[in-house]
DNA sequence: GCCATTCTCTGACTTTAGTCAGAGAATGGC
DNA sequence: GCCATTCTCTGACTAAAGTCAGAGAATGGC
């Protein structure tokens, strides 16, 4: 539980009005002569086809009741469901030329619902709703994305270092080889040596840390990274404060890290996140900025 | 349809997140052991209680089925449904003393929801978000007014008119007395003198507007008035907007009006409505400020 | 090659949600 | 007092939504 109780109310009418308006409406446009579970389904498909198990994950249902909704579908000619060559466990669901009309069908339903809900208001008004929903839009995702604790060989952590490696090749005039870098061997980011974070949207990783916990030394931040799309959340800052949190809950009073001129919204955030800079604290070739920070 | 393509993905964007995240988890809060049909019952018929008939109307259901789900919730205790002594046709439900604790429970879960949007926020997010919230809420609720054509004699106009007279007479410093004022005769604000506009939230009268379209001279806005919980809404201007339009379309093409030194607010609207002051045209004892527009 | 595991499907269910056609009690207008 | 209307309820449905316990095919690790 958290907020005030004048943030709760607002968020409660907020609830309402908008399940109301928005819920209501979307489910009487979208299923206007199809069960919604089928039109969800359809949805959900794509143009590109899913797995099952990944429809059932993404819509929170029964395997048993994806099965039968998919069947439906196949009966009706809209989708077609195959096993993935890979592993012929799995099956894809594609949608067939039928089903890619009936989802066009919906598609434009899903536009009349939101020019249904701007109609009424003037063009002032329709910017600002807009706006505010964008916003609405991308804190509700932000308070979406959980961190968890993996190990760095953990798949969902190899992406990510992966796409750290290879944005950090791309943004760095010198390019970038991880073999001349400091960055410590997976080892250091594990138990009881350190720890490694990932985000995670929807299941998705969209970003990891890590954080080096040296007995006796300040604990020192690694590997931060945030994937293109799921910046703008405010998660480089709160990657930070639970990363300063734990190093703190592990005895450590210091927190420092260092990184390369080139990642200047990474530098504003030290800066604002309260990071002082400090003379060069290891010999990383790099780095070209020192920062620490006194916690708890 | 309205609203460029720009505006309408971020509308859907925002019904997507918005109908996962707040949607989701509402059912999921509200109804842990309790079907959402009972649980939204529940909730509508309040404190205070209910007719059966206006639990119908408000929650859109078959009178078959809330009947049954009334005698279900019964039949647990929570609810007695008895009839109104004054027409014993209809049927009040109130909540019995277990009844009003159940919905307490849901109560305490709705604030639960709202704390689990607002916990993995930081204050400056939360802050944002609720503001954003706030606005939307604010832009829905505006969106959902109708406006409708109404005789000056409708229960629903008759409550606008009064309650817009009561407002002037606490207003005005010289306090206001209908009868004294130029106040036109109810048949100059319906066809083919004039019209007569409500504005309906829920089906609520919230505030009304008449217009007198006199042969050969300018038109005239009379008795503009808007509910105080339905201000900050923009209806003001909608109203103007809606007037103007049909005035032009009586062939019309001066728009005026007058107005008394208290209401600062109206003031502003039609000053920013293109709305020029203009010398007094009638001998309206309360009104200090006239005003007009060229339209169409 | 064996075995535990993963993945999807089927059959047999239950519960919700909701509709429709009256029936029966009250009421209001005449 | 009669009659049309209003309001709620009951019975008899249907359809959607979802659960549960296996069965059967593939796969991966050993």
């Amino acid at each position: 539980m958290a907020g005030d109780t004048t943030q709760i109310d607002q968020v409660r009418r907020f609830n309402r009005t908008v399940t109301e308006r928005v819920g209501v409406l979307h489910d009487h446009y979208l299923g206007r002569d199809r069960p919604i579970g089928e039109a969800r389904l359809l949805w959900e498909i794509g143009e590109r086809g899913q797995d099952v198990r990944r429809l059932r994950e993404r819509l929170g249902l029964d395997s048993g009741y994806v099965s039968r909704l998919l069947r439906s579908l196949e009966a009706e000619g809209l989708v077609k469901v195959e096993p993935q060559p890979r592993d012929r466990r799995v099956r894809t669901a594609r949608l067939t030329a039928a089903g890619r009309e009936e989802r066009a069908v919906l598609d434009g339903r899903s536009d009349e619902l939101a020019g249904s809900l701007l109609a009424p208001l003037n063009t002032a008004q329709r910017a600002r709703l807009v706006a505010a929903m964008a916003e609405v839009d991308r804190l509700l995702t932000a308070a979406t994305v959980t961190l968890d604790t993996v190990d760095p060989d953990h798949p969902d952590a190899r992406h990510c270092l992966q796409s750290y490696s290879a944005e950090l090749q791309e943004r760095f005039e010198t390019g970038f080889d991880a073999a001349r870098s400091l960055l410590p061997d997976p080892g250091e980011l594990r138990p009881p040596h350190g720890l490694f974070l990932v985000a995670r949207l929807h299941g998705e990783p969209v970003g990891c840390a890590g954080l080096k916990l040296p007995p006796g030394a300040p604990a020192e931040v690694k590997r931060m990274w945030v994937a293109p799309h799921a910046r703008r959340l405010g998660l480089g800052r709160r990657f930070l404060a639970e990363l300063e949190e734990r190093a703190a809950r592990h005895g450590h009073d210091v927190l420092r890290l260092d990184t390369n001129k080139a990642l200047d919204a990474a530098l504003g955030l030290y800066r604002s996140a309260g990071f002082q800079e400090v003379p060069a604290f290891n010999d990383e070739p790099y780095a070209h900025h020192w920062f620490e920070k006194r916690i708890a």
